[in-house]
DNA sequence: AGTATTTTTGTAATGATTTCAAAAACGAAA
DNA sequence: TTTCGTTTTTGAAATCATTACAAAAATACT
């Protein structure tokens, strides 16, 4: 939890208890957690916790570039504490959402929008079904 | 609405009223229309038109392949007539979507997930401030 | 025409997210 | 450490996009 706290200091924001606990999550978490699948596995831990905190503190996260915010399912939201430029890919089967290594990392950065003013975030994703799902319906 | 009638059928789809309306508009407006937005404007021309049928129709196109699904806003999906391998800009502002051309248009495929069976669909957006809303805020 | 199939329609339900105001926690100053 | 102002958390209620569903309408087939 150290980790997590010194980590939301350098971006200005203020370590609270829900804050750290949430933050951890998602740095120790690397599967792109919803916000009721954060509430779910934190509330056992903070029992007064609330699902508006959660939705609140990742809200603030966001907006200070502390995580990232995936649209990918049309549904859900999912969170991402790995900031680093990389893509992802979600299984329509299992509905997992998987990291994916980019061979030229600077690519989207090269392709910004010619008329964009401020570029706050870019993400690349795929949709398909995953080896493990393909081998298993065979 | 010729043109949107054998659109439809190249993709085996069954040109009903409604579904040519529906791609029509979508052949004919670049401006990743929302379901309402699609919903508005069609219901002028056909009184009788019901939601449900819009959600219905843009799943099937999708589904086959005949339109481009955008999930970039968290709110709202966004549909996209024109499917050949391009970008998206949202701004945050406005909430237009743009365009975006690719300098590299084979990278997307070339960076396919290792562990994917089936892509369906890939997908890159840019967030920020257009280059109009970031004049008039000045 | 008559029947089976597909498509459309409208209403009701679902469920993620937001709103909002009160309560609690926190920080600074004395 | 008390007090006061500010920030954060909480929970209930509201919002709103989307889905479920079953009846009605349109279409295809014989």
């Amino acid at each position: 939890m150290i980790v997590a706290r010194e980590y939301l200091q350098s971006f200005g924001i203020r370590p609270s208890v829900q804050r750290v606990a949430v933050m951890h999550y998602l740095l120790t978490h690397r599967t792109h957690p919803t916000v009721d699948e954060i509430y779910s596995e934190l509330v056992n831990e903070i029992p007064t916790l609330s699902r508006t905190t959660v939705y609140n503190t990742l809200h603030l996260l966001y907006e200070h570039g502390a995580i990232l915010a995936l649209c990918i399912d049309g549904v859900n939201t999912h969170f991402d504490g790995y900031t680093s430029p990389h893509a992802h890919f979600r299984c329509s089967q299992c509905g997992k959402i998987y990291d994916v290594d980019l061979d030229d990392v600077a690519f989207v950065e090269r392709n910004t929008p010619k008329n964009a003013s401020i570029v706050t975030d870019a993400q690349l994703y795929y949709k398909g079904v995953c080896a493990a799902c393909a081998n298993k319906s065979n």
